[in-house]
DNA sequence: GCCGTTTTCGGCCCGACTGTTTTCAGTCG
């Protein structure tokens, strides 16, 4: 593999290690961020680390982090992360990915009582050696103790296709409640990553402490973590923690926009919000006048003074009470901007910012342009029949796509060599093509495909002689087995599919399975220029268990003009679902609809496939 | 450590909640 996801890896572990031994902040922040830069990069670093200027080119890489990875491209390693890891017990970092542990409590626990990772924990908080320890209550223990035992049974990040119905089963289970004015889900899920850690509710209503209740007594509730006037948090049976905020209806579209996020927009945004002299939290936009000036602990504006907003009671004068909130108490009388993120970005002299593009990659530079959209899709080109391991007969899946509203299908069942998924003989698939071109002449309203999804063998050649490809009309290759392949060789065999003349489009090109399969990296670069200079579609498989292409990846090959395919490759009645997921991915690559030739008319579709016959 | 409509120094986002505090630190998102 590249050796940008190594050096991710050693950039986000050095940052955690320099939190838990207490470094500036801002340096572990810059870290972090030069990690998840190298993460998200679609070339090999390697191909540019002698080149010390053009490292400095990528954002948040400076003069130090340049150093780092010229170091780990002659070295094989970055000395300063030895010495680092070197510093703390190798198992401490487990001990801060408890919900609740942070770096402090992790160095806290290791320095007063010898807690060394995740089993010395246990044995610590059995035995009563946490007792007794400094901000250790008796609650604190109980909740360490209680997300420990989360943390052991409990898997990573939730798929987005697992996600999404549940939260909607939530969305609609409070928008069903009396009083609710308001209830989206927002956070990760709303941007359309392809994995969520936690579901994020934002909602309005007129009986807010009802809301909270209903939400906190779900039945699919296992546990309430916190609840507050604001906000609720539980852990759902599902293994998912679910965080509901409820805002005052004014301050829906502040509140939206804050907990889609991402983190990086987020800060971006403020940045931008303070240099225009105005303030952005989840209530809404504000001059920046008296929050700020409060933090800094010098006096709140005189009655009458500059900024004229004193039309509510928090600058009551002496009062020794605490406040509620003072930017909630304000929302209606001085926010800018609050009710809709629209009029928020349009305040901050943005445009509106698709949820899928709120990342700090570019959104704010760029012009953004026209993104595809669920309904553009006119066609589906890889799915399959019980020709192969398909469920449909070819009039069942013409049908099915009929009904939702397809111009085109394509029947692409599996070639020889996938074999464990009925692959077609030679002979099998002349009968098959015989077959669907019957059924094209019966069926009205539909154009019916003959093709393949044909495998990619190791070599880089194709399951099926060119003679018979050719009479196919659309034929998808895609990598099924060796996929372990290392890069070079990943990419040659890439490079040698996506060459071929008879080949209209690579399927799910990495054949990765997420969180269960990494697939092949091939040099993404490499394989997109290929793709544009031979006229080759790259498909986003919109499975939610591939979404392969990636987003990075679909960015990539955006900017380099390279045709895309969204394709369900469905088996079933319900893979058809999994579209939107792959619309969400192709937006997260900032996907114009042009590119895509499932938005093309079926006239257009047809033409450029002949052009490869 | 990075970065620049605050440009080579001095900033770097903001609020809610919890548990432990007697005024706030730590964590999270």
């Amino acid at each position: 593999m590249s050796i940008n996801a190594e050096l991710a890896r050693l950039f986000s572990e050095m940052a955690a290690v320099m939190e838990l031994t207490g470094a500036n902040p801002f340096k572990t922040a810059a870290m972090n961020k030069a990690a998840r830069q190298l993460k998200d990069l679609t070339f090999d670093i390697a191909s540019i680390a002698a080149d010390k200027k053009r490292l400095m080119e990528i954002d948040g890489i400076g003069e130090g982090m340049a150093g780092r990875i010229m170091e780990f491209k002659q070295t094989g390693r970055i000395r300063e992360h030895d010495e680092l890891i070197a510093s703390i017990p190798p198992g401490l970092l487990q001990v801060t990915r408890i919900p609740g542990v942070g770096p402090k409590t992790a160095k806290l626990l290791w320095e007063k009582c010898g807690v060394v990772d995740l089993v010395t924990l246990k044995e610590k908080i059995d035995c009563g050696a946490l007792v007794g320890i400094p901000r250790m209550g008796e609650k604190t223990i109980a909740n360490i103790l209680k997300s420990l035992e989360f943390v052991e049974k409990s898997s990573e990040r939730t798929r987005i296709g697992i996600a999404m119905p549940l939260a909607e089963s939530i969305v609609e289970h409070l928008a069903a409640m009396n009083g609710v004015e308001r209830v989206q889900y927002a956070g990760s899920l709303r941007r359309g990553c392809e994995t969520i850690g936690d579901l994020d509710i934002v909602a309005c209503s007129t009986n807010p402490g009802a809301l909270a209740e209903a939400f906190a007594t779900m039945a699919m509730v296992e546990q309430v973590l916190t609840k507050g006037e604001t906000k609720v948090s539980v852990r759902i049976h599902q293994g998912m923690q679910v965080d509901l905020r409820i805002v005052p209806l004014e301050s829906f579209g502040a509140a939206l926009l804050y907990f889609t996020g991402s983190k990086e927009h987020n800060v971006a945004l403020r940045e931008r919000a303070i240099k225009r002299g105005m303030t952005l939290n989840e209530y809404g936009l504000f001059p920046d006048d008296y929050e700020r000036r409060q933090r800094r602990r010098t006096p709140p504006p005189s009655e009458g003074g500059s900024q004229g907003v004193g039309t509510t009671e928090i600058s009551s004068g002496d009062s020794p009470t605490p406040q509620p909130s003072p930017s909630r108490e304000r929302v209606k009388s001085a926010a800018i901007a609050s009710k809709t993120e629209e009029e928020i970005y349009r305040a901050l002299e943005l445009p509106f910012i698709p949820p899928e593009l709120r990342e700090n990659r570019g959104e704010f530079a760029s012009e953004i342009p026209k993104l595809i959209e669920f309904d553009d899709i006119k066609a589906e080109l890889h799915a399959h029949t019980r020709a192969s391991d398909g469920k449909f007969t070819i009039e069942e899946l013409a049908a099915e796509a009929k009904k939702r509203g397809f111009h085109t299908i394509a029947v692409t069942d599996h070639s020889k060599s996938s074999a464990l998924a009925g692959g077609l003989s030679p002979d099998g698939l002349r009968a098959h093509i015989e077959a669907v071109r019957k059924a094209s002449e019966r069926a009205e309203g539909i154009t019916i495909l003959a093709g393949s999804e044909v495998d990619i063998l190791p070599d880089g050649s194709l399951d099926y002689d060119d003679e018979l490809l050719a009479q196919l009309d659309i034929v998808i290759a895609s990598p099924h087995a060796g996929l372990k392949h290392d890069p070079d060789r990943a990419t040659a065999r890439m490079l040698r599919a996506v060459r071929h003349p008879l080949v209209h489009i690579i399927g799910h090109p990495t054949g990765r399975l997420i969180g269960s399969r990494e697939g092949i990296n091939p040099r993404m670069d490499e394989v997109i220029a290929a793709a544009v200079e031979h006229d080759v579609a790259l498909e986003i498989n919109a499975n939610y268990r591939r979404l392969d292409l990636r987003d990075t990846h679909v960015r990539a090959a955006v900017e380099a003009g390279a045709k895309i395919a969204i394709n369900c490759d469905s088996h079933t009645v319900t893979d058809f679902d999994n579209l939107r997921y792959g619309i969400m991915t192709a937006r997260r690559g900032w996907l114009p609809p042009h590119l895509c030739i499932n938005t093309w008319s079926n006239a257009k579709l047809m033409k450029w496939l002949k052009s490869k016959r």
